[in-house]
DNA sequence: TTGAAAGCGCTAACAT
DNA sequence: ATGTTAGCGCTTTCAA
């Protein structure tokens, strides 16, 4: 049953050296043609497969990426993690994944699990407890014993490493100021996530298209509120003001929230109410009307991230550590509830 | 900058040998109260953490298990995932994964890949093209070297393997009988997997509840169909028939535009015409009205995939293997597109 | 051209 | 109570 055939069995059975197989399958110039032919058929004749772990004891390097991600049901995350493996198998590595679940504890705990050798490097996507306290020291850590991070998204400016960001702020501008143009008056902007960076980056970006647009940026209009039940409830007050003509969604559930209450109360999409959301699941265009978004181009997030990081790890350690921190960037998607 | 501590040097500088310091880290009664605070202490002043990989290599395993799934971006496989990812860190073991994108050239890859001592065992969902095709023995390949394997949902008949898989059948048969017994007259089924296992046993299901209840199964209702666009073509037509007064829909697919297609043509959900579908993503809450799904218990099954692997990997191999198929029950989740 | 031997970091049987 | 030694499977220098 186990079978693991191993370079000693094909030495013995073979009557030849240990070193003299391992060279042969490695086709090692030091070996005649013949006999690296005759071990290389024996080999696979005897389904022999190089024990990686022994190979990485050897080279002290595991050529694995720890991916840790907040919460793999999130669309964007699992969109990412996809980029992240496809780009890494290319390149020769294996994914290992943790699941923060938001919180620091795990995330922390996660990260020491697996910093001893099972990962050369971690791509991160920071948990939202980590980043609205600030805590730091697990990923310094990390870094300081010798394995690099590269973050994604959700950034921590604090820790000095590679990084790939979206134009929140960019982005959040043009969206904003697309409704705008499309004749919107009196534009909602809604948020559960004033926790993250990027929550607060696309805030700044919807104020500043409206003080460019030189209009007013009413609070009463502003609905910031992470407790998702409370921000439901406030949603729905706020929705009673039938001059609501545009809403600009910060966040997956304040989009979903809106587009459903919105309908609730009546509102035609897009006639009445126009609406924005970021959001990357391919739900936004299962909804009816479907949702006009800003996409983030999650693939190439992680393709960027794998690629960051790799680069790293293959780079001869003389060389100069320059961080980069790399900003791709999103995409209006057009759908049905906006006006064109 | 790479401090990486081993046992070596903690040996050395403390002037004691390696196995005694191995041994006081691991607490072992051989070596004296004193001795061992004081190399604890030394240790973690020194920030040592054992190299999992020589560990590894030591104990021949690698406390790894390798999740094969179809498509990360499906909610359903992502949140077995989870319950995967949860039980495993439970019970010490930490998640490969790989994606096969339904591709039987990628699953074997993979899982050759990794069946070289980087992990102790699979979990699997098999890949839509090595389930039609009936492609299977990179899976015998990996059980014959050693390596067991849990499938789940989309499992292999021919394969033998502890599997978990949802009562297809039986919850095809209920949803179907609900929507007779709230009167529905003219059901529709729809279908884009009719070439998975799961797919046919869903059908099945459903063909069962008409005959049970004397229903006619006009295959004029049937629309199984799986080119994507085709089948959308092919909806559209049907729901044409204003006389359709239900819809059972077999997949995420088919229930997602089956909800968009019914609204655009004008019915009245769930006055008109009521629908259910099999779904696990959040977005079936969303819609509106939104959908009343087969749920399958998705984290449950993932949990339970992880047990029966561990608990395999656990048992001494003198134990006889008796291969255990689990059915997790699904659950008829009642909400606005069907008629109480 | 081939083989012997050391060593990656750790554990554990076997001395002392 | 502590140390010596061998060995997990592989690579690689050095010797033959």
């Amino acid at each position: 049953m186990k079978s693991k055939v191993t370079l000693k069995q094909l030495a013995k059975e073979l009557g030849v050296s240990v070193s003299t197989v391992s060279k042969a399958l490695s086709n090692s110039e030091e070996i005649s043609t013949q006999t690296k032919l005759k071990i290389k058929e024996f080999a696979t004749l005897k389904k022999y497969k190089p024990n990686t772990i022994a190979k990485n004891l050897k080279n002290q390097s595991s050529k694995t990426i720890g991916v840790i991600i907040p919460n793999i049901l999130n669309p964007f995350f699992a969109k990412v993690f996809s980029g992240i493996e496809k780009r890494a198998l290319d390149r020769g590595y294996n994914i290992i994944t943790g699941i923060s679940n938001e919180s620091f504890e795990k995330e922390k705990q996660v990260m020491e699990l697996l910093n001893n050798g099972s990962i050369d490097g971690f791509i991160v996507s920071v948990a939202e407890e980590s980043q609205t306290q600030n805590k730091i020291e697990h990923f310094n850590d990390a870094i300081n014993s010798g394995t690099p991070i590269v973050m994604f998204d959700r950034v921590a400016k604090d820790v000095v490493c590679d990084k790939v960001v979206v134009d929140d702020f960019e982005s959040a501008f043009f969206a904003a100021t697309h409704l705008i143009n499309i004749g919107c008056k009196n534009i909602a902007v809604l948020s559960t996530i004033d926790g993250l960076s990027v929550g607060k980056l696309r805030l700044n970006g919807y104020e500043s298209a409206l003080e460019n647009k030189s209009m007013p940026n009413d609070v009463k209009n502003h609905i910031i509120e992470s407790d998702l039940d409370l921000f439901d409830e406030k949603l729905a007050a706020l929705l009673n003001d039938k001059s609501i003509d545009g809403i600009f969604a910060i966040d997956e559930h304040a989009a979903t929230m809106s587009h459903k209450t919105a309908l609730k109360k009546g509102f035609k999409i897009p006639d009445q109410l126009n609406l924005i959301g970021f959001a990357d699941g391919a739900w936004s265009r299962r909804l009816t009307p479907s949702l006009s978004t800003v996409s983030q181009h999650a693939p190439e997030i992680g393709e960027c991230a794998a690629n960051l990081l790799i680069d790293r790890l293959e780079k001869p350690f003389t060389e100069f550590p320059k961080y980069e921190t790399i900003v791709i960037k999103t995409e209006l998607r057009y759908r049905e509830s906006t006006k064109r």
